[in-house]
RNA sequence: UGGGGGAUCGUCUAAUGGCAGGACGGCAGACUCUGACUCUGUCUAUCAAGGUUCGAAUCCUUGUCCCCCAGCCA
């Protein structure tokens, strides 16, 4: 179990179990669990899920939380997702000990509640097609009617369901159905399936079973069973914990858990269903469950987001009931706030500018020290070579500078980090174009290491990298999924992926970086000073081809300022 | 127009009859060898209308708006 965390706030959740157990309701016993179905990657917002099961549990002397996988429908399950899950919540930081459950365990079990059921004259075997069952369930403002099938004897129910069993018959044919009410207001009371025939093997089971049991059995019996105390899910199933009750009243289960309800984690810009984010990877609009703009766990940790951020953030969103929208800056504030303390610092030109300083001789180098964390001395220094001939980045100089830019400019000077006071002497333009290409510099020699003896000061530091030492590098800029706050929200009819924004990536083929990234590992955090967080890519990043993903933007009031400007001119 | 839920700063979220607070965000400033970090100040909220009460976000009444439900998905 993972160690509880104090500053945790209250919710309405917490405080129904510290109520509970206070008044020792369960004999004082605490068990919550999580419940993927294999059937996708986790998102942030199982994320949010898992830390509260896990955390509720962590918080209580002897509380217990499970990982039980909900296998129940083989044939959108996979091992391959039941891998990347257990991997997703172990990298979160979450123990489940020897706590992992799956609901194909419990089939036999299930297998024998529903013949319970049968016996008792509350379920029975509908051998109405699909359709038919849907005509006959009403609609929200008019009853439904009952099957024809509804009153067959508990015996012919017996036969038939131990014939679906053995396999006799085709999917579609038949299935068991409870007896409740087709009159009811609940949709979910009208007569619920239970049992339905899929012929495909199972990932767990193999081809023992032909038929296998719905969400609304499964999930109450599977709770019971693991002696789960409070069963926690997101609001749609509301309407369904009458039913959750139904089932564990009729069978007269020992266990009787208390289904509670939160509302599920809503982020801007991005989309939080297992079943969109399918489409996405499946339509290839994205490069897989990985891809660094995915909200998945194997995304945002690919992207460079750390799992304490995932955490924090998941803390301060907290649990309720009201639909919300979390604004992305708070998750990317998240990983900043983490990041600042423990990504090294190290120097990288995204768009390079070549810039040449003249009173510097031609065949010398030397090394300058570097801290590699301004406000973390143990972190360390390190080595950047400094020779005639650098780059820096295109955004740092402009010709004709505006108010308020600090940079280099022609006759100004400014401090090349950890390096020289340069002044800017001239500047090298194409003829055809009249771009700029190169810069021409004076460095002052007196002024190693940043700064000058004279005490004289410069409004700007910018970073820069040394030509000939520097790395090349793939950068991968990462913006937002979506244009709109609210993707799933379309003009005129038009499906989601109209709001998917084309500029998400941008990538940089020829970024210089220093040396020192010469074999940075895959996975590892450095901030670009003056940029952004970046990640090593763990999956095509190598000694020889360096890939940086760009993880969060620094703040930069600076360019925020330029926009603001742009747009009031704009208009 | 059935049933189940929900409405508090721009966004999340506290306050369970007693000062509407915190975080993110925005704005302004200080600091700065990252226009970062940090620090300071500041901005903005109880869905509406009635009622009960010394006192209401909270209790009552009547409205309004939003979300979910008609899978042999979970």
């Amino acid at each position: 179990m993972t160690t509880p965390d104090s500053s945790q706030s209250s919710d309405f959740i917490r405080t129904i179990i510290s109520e509970d157990l206070r008044a020792k309701k369960n004999d004082g016993r605490l068990v919550t669990r999580f419940p993927p179905e294999p059937n996708g990657y986790l998102h942030i917002g199982h994320a949010k899920s898992i830390f509260l099961n896990f955390g509720v549990a962590s918080e209580h002397q002897g509380g217990i939380c499970n990982l039980r996988f909900d296998d129940t429908n083989p044939s959108k399950e996979d091992t391959k997702y039941v891998e990347a899950i257990k991997e997703d919540v172990k990298w979160l930081g979450v123990d489940w000990n020897d706590r992992i459950f799956y609901a194909s365990d419990y089939f036999d079990t299930l297998y024998n509640y529903a013949i319970l059921l049968i016996k008792k004259s509350k379920a029975y075997v509908d051998s109405l097609s699909a359709e038919e069952i849907r005509a006959y369930r009403g609609t929200l403002t008019e009853p439904g009617k009952n099957s024809p099938w509804r009153d067959r004897s508990i015996e012919e129910n017996l036969t038939l369901f131990e014939r679906m069993r053995a396999g006799e018959f085709d999917e579609g044919t038949h299935v068991l159905r409870t007896k409740i009410d087709m009159a009811s207001l609940n949709m979910n009371m009208r007569d619920p399936t239970l049992y339905r025939i899929r012929k495909v093997p199972h990932h767990r089971t193999g081809n023992k079973w032909h038929i296998y049991p719905m969400y609304d059995f499964t999930h109450c019996l599977s709770d019971s069973i693991e002696g789960v105390t409070h069963s926690l899910c997101t609001l749609e199933f509301q309407d369904h914990r009458p039913l959750y009750d139904w089932v564990l009243d009729e069978l007269g289960v020992e266990n009787h858990p208390q289904q509670i309800e939160f509302a599920r984690l809503n982020i801007s810009y991005t989309v939080l269903s297992k079943r969109v984010l399918h489409e996405l990877v499946d339509r290839g609009n994205v490069s897989g469950w990985d891809d660094p703009r995915m909200p998945t766990l194997h995304g945002l940790r690919r992207r460079g987001y750390t799992a304490k951020s995932i955490r924090s953030f998941c803390d301060r969103i907290g649990v309720a009931k009201r639909d919300a929208v979390v604004d992305m800056a708070l998750l990317e504030h998240s990983a900043r706030e983490d990041l600042n303390h423990h990504a090294p610092r190290v120097m990288a030109v995204l768009r390079p500018l070549r810039l040449v300083i003249e009173n510097y001789p031609e065949d010398q180098d030397e090394e300058l020290d570097a801290p590699n964390h301004p406000n973390d001395e143990t972190m360390g220094i390190r080595k950047i070579p400094f020779s005639r001939i650098l780059y820096i980045e295109q955004d740092d100089f402009c010709e004709t500078p505006p108010k308020k830019f600090f940079r280099l400019a022609p006759g100004r000077e400014v401090r090349l980090r950890y390096a020289y006071l340069i002044t800017c002497i001239g500047v090298v333009k194409d003829e055809q174009s009249g771009k700029i290409i190169e810069l021409r510099c004076t460095y002052d020699p007196t002024t190693r290491g940043g700064s000058a003896p004279d005490g004289r000061k410069v409004k700007a530091t910018v970073h820069w990298v040394s030509s000939i030492h520097s790395l090349q590098a793939e950068v991968r800029l990462y913006d937002h999924l979506f244009t709109t706050p609210t993707p799933k929200i379309t003009n005129d009819g038009k499906d989601f992926t109209s709001n998917l924004n084309p500029r998400s990536l941008e990538t940089l083929q020829d970024a210089r970086v220093e040396p020192s990234l010469k074999s940075a590992v895959p996975g590892t955090h450095y901030q670009f000073e003056r940029h952004a967080y970046f990640c090593v890519d763990r999956v095509d990043s190598s000694d020889n081809a360096l890939v940086f993903n760009r993880t969060v933007a620094l703040r930069d009031t600076w360019s925020k300022a330029q926009q603001t400007k742009t747009k009031i001119a704009g208009k």
